[in-house]
RNA sequence: GGUGAUAUAGCUCAGGUGGUUAGAGCGCAGCACUCAUAACGCUGAGGUCGGUGGUUCAAAUCCACCUAUCACCA
């Protein structure tokens, strides 16, 4: 019987990379796709980026594009990424398109007709000088409990106190600086508190659609039995915002989380059209087909509450069940920018290459839980290594040669081997039931001890003896034809995890002609093809050199007083998405790409105080190859005085009276010839020459440049 | 602060429903082989199973408390 089965990916969002803490999921749900697709199921992978937001509108107008502009852009770099780690999606589509706009209209107008969205006027923070309402996120200001500076809108990541951003003292605004005013403004809400969504969800997320641990955590925001924990859900967003306007509703538009999931939909549908699959089979409410999102354990609360509370009051089917994996930590911790684990997936492939080691270190450690998984990087190496080439190829390199010298590549039993059969039969059935139920740590620790007795199996034999002797050559042809035929059935087994190295194998070793199928492990082997090597070792250097240059890449643009401190794992709300993997420590992507600086927040350039200064005494500094001495007017009591290596470029004199921009935060540095307090900013390049900078006429000392 | 998860050899991890001297792979030490892009095989050293207390004839395994880490919630 064939099962029809849509499966997907949390949404990666669309304003940072893919790193390999993304990864994770993306090859746990490629895995168990292929594990379907080779079993002969109908199965279909779909994902999209999740594009909308204010983070991205920010972010598109700070690089001068428009978001359209920027998301089509990441799309191509998500989907480059995809391809070269063998994540092969059916379709993957983007929130931003028509598909998605239907039915997060479709879904909004179901909910609205069934008395389940209310409208209601709430208080928020609005920036006066950008004109828009602002996240949690983007205020900031000091900790009402600790007094801690610099703190985000909804927690503060030095005590941990969490509030509202109305009780934040000193707010301003990350975007532009300005205080921030309250305002009242209509938003929409889902009615979640309404009885019939308490009541579907307490019976849903008991029906079986979530992992115990997932289902325990549900009770928890559920609360008990006639209790009503759930709030009402806001999913409208002010103008200006990149998304969805909502029907019937000038100037409002859906809240990104709104129509991410949706994403799902709009994405199959796209396939749909494309393929001629019946969309209605998969989505209609009774429907016998079955999906499952894999997802972060992060975003559970959005998958296992709001999701299905919307699908069932819309009219549409609800998930099967839901797969939540944890996070990925790097050498037992979060990653880190500083100490290089942030690792994009384009780093990895820069400086590693093969992407099957990674898939396979992951498949090792992967069980069905939602328990964090370690990539411990010397470990990984060795693992690899050992585990792959020590062992597994190295089954297949030490025994053809004999079958290719002596048998002409033939492969030939002459005793009885239907035991022999059984055992691959069990094998597979067993293997099958452990990928289904996403164990593939077990599967990997299964095969592996397979590979364990095949070598010690070769060592009893010991061909390199019967060889040497013509009476025993049928024996050796047994042995080691057997020793390939289980091989064969390892490989394929393996396939779902290794699918380049398995075609590599079924093809140029086996010499099949097409990619392995699942009864390749229970049929007869023929011949194999003289052997060519078919994985190399991965040299720990590699790896070094990875770590090494993710730090070097991520030293901070401008020198600061104090390193900034590592952002704790707090999740913000509006950053949430389906960055789930976001246990990092920074927000921001990293962009670790040679070349190119990484992207900063605007509230990182925020923390850069730049002045318009007026240069009112410059002077030759005795003793000194390249400094001048600057006194600079920023408008407070006491003038600064900057040591600026520009001695080379300027005549103190001419500069005398002129504006020009510093770096007034700067930590202050004692140098030989006295205190330094601030930078001057000069532009150099290839050619000879320094430049300082100069503000248009008007500005004032002291002026701050944003 | 509340809730939950995790804590087993140097490293990464297994250890249904409690039951003889706690397991694997890697790493390490020694031996051996030569078929294998030095891979493979054998032997061995290494753990008071986070801590304390309890239930039991018997606990890594059940209970309570504590500690550490992580996550979620307020």
């Amino acid at each position: 019987m064939t099962r029809k089965i849509l499966v997907t990916s949390a949404l990666p969002y669309a304003n940072g990379s893919i790193h390999l803490g993304h990864l994770v999921e993306y090859i746990q749900t490629d895995i168990w796709v292929r594990f379907q697709k080779m079993l002969g199921n109908e199965c279909h992978y779909v994902c999209a980026d999740d594009t909308h937001g204010t983070p991205i509108m920010l972010r598109a107008e700070k690089e001068g594009v428009t978001p359209e502009q920027l998301i089509a852009r990441v799309a191509e770099e998500h989907k480059a990424d995809f391809a070269a780690f063998h994540v092969e999606f059916d379709n993957y589509g983007s929130t931003h398109s028509a598909e998605t706009k239907e039915f997060s209209e479709t879904i909004y107008k179901k909910l609205r007709d069934a008395g389940l969205i209310e409208k209601r006027s709430i208080e928020q923070y609005y920036d006066p000088v950008k004109q828009m309402f602002l996240p949690d996120r983007f205020i900031k200001g000091e900790c009402p409990k600790c007094g801690a500076k610099e703190q985000y809108g909804d927690n503060c990541e030095a005590c941990g106190a969490a509030y509202a951003p109305t009780e934040l003292k000193n707010p301003y605004s990350a975007v532009s600086g300005a205080k921030p005013e309250l305002r009242d403004s209509d938003h929409y809400f889902f009615r979640l508190s309404d009885p019939r969504c308490q009541r579907f969800l307490r019976e849903w997320t008991r029906g079986g659609a979530l992992q115990p641990e997932a289902a325990n955590k549900m009770q928890e925001w559920l609360g008990g039995e006639g209790e009503s924990k759930l709030s009402d859900w806001d999913i409208s967003r002010d103008a200006p915002y990149f998304g969805f306007e909502i029907p019937g509703a000038p100037g409002k538009y859906f809240y990104v989380w709104l129509d991410a999931p949706i994403g799902y939909m709009g994405s199959f549908r796209q396939l749909c059209n494309a393929k001629g699959i019946d969309f209605d089979a998969y989505w209609k409410q009774d429907s016998d087909t079955e999906l499952y999102h894999f997802i972060g354990k992060d975003i559970l609360y959005f998958h296992a509450l709001f999701w299905p509370a919307m699908l069932e009051h819309a009219g549409f089917r609800t998930p099967t069940q839901l797969f939540a994996h944890g996070f990925l930590t790097v050498n037992g911790e979060k990653m880190s920018k500083s100490r290089g684990t942030f690792i994009t997936a384009r780093s990895y492939l820069d400086h590693v290459g093969n992407t099957e080691y990674l898939r396979y270190y992951y498949a090792a450690k992967l069980n069905g839980t939602m328990e964090d998984i370690d990539l411990n990087l010397e470990d990984f190496v060795a693992r690899v290594n050992s585990d792959l080439i020590g062992k597994y190829i190295n089954v297949a390199s030490r025994s053809a040669g004999f079958i290719t010298n002596h048998f002409n590549g033939e492969i030939r039993y002459f005793d009885d081997i239907t035991e022999f059969k059984n055992h691959a039969e069990e094998l597979r059935a067993e293997v099958a039931r452990l990928y289904e139920a996403r164990e593939y740590g077990q599967v990997v620790r299964l095969l592996m001890k397979r590979v364990d007795r095949l070598n010690e199996v070769f060592d009893e034999a010991k061909p390199w003896l019967l060889a040497k002797d013509p009476s025993k050559h049928q024996e050796l042809q047994q042995r080691c034809s057997l020793i390939l035929h289980s091989f064969k059935v390892i490989s394929v087994l393996l396939a779902p995890i290794l699918p380049e190295l398995a075609e590599k194998i079924a093809k140029d070793f086996f010499g099949l002609g097409q990619k392995f199928t699942w009864d390749d492990a229970i049929t007869a082997t023929n011949s194999i093809q003289p052997y060519q090597h078919l994985m190399t070792r991965l040299d720990p250097k590699l790896i070094e050199a990875m770590v090494a240059a993710n730090k070097g890449s991520l030293q901070p643009a401008a020198p600061s007083p104090q390193p900034s401190p590592a952002r704790g794992g707090s999740v913000h709300s509006e950053q949430r998405h389906a960055e789930h993997q976001q246990h990092t420590a920074s927000k921001e992507a990293a962009q670790a790409e040679k070349n190119f600086e990484p992207f900063i927040g605007i509230d990182d350039f925020m923390k850069i105080d730049l002045r318009v200064a007026k240069i009112v005494n410059a002077e030759q500094v005795e003793g000194a190859e390249k400094l001048l001495k600057l006194t600079l007017d920023i408008g407070e009591e006491k003038p600064r005085t900057v040591f600026a290596g520009i001695k080379s470029a300027y005549d103190p004199e001419k500069l005398k009276g002129r504006l020009t921009v510093m770096v007034a935060n700067l930590a202050p540095r004692k140098m030989k010839f006295g205190l330094s307090e601030g930078m001057v900013l000069a532009a150099s390049g290839e050619a000879p020459g320094l430049f300082i900078l100069g503000p248009d006429e008007g500005a004032q000392p002291g002026m701050r440049v944003k």
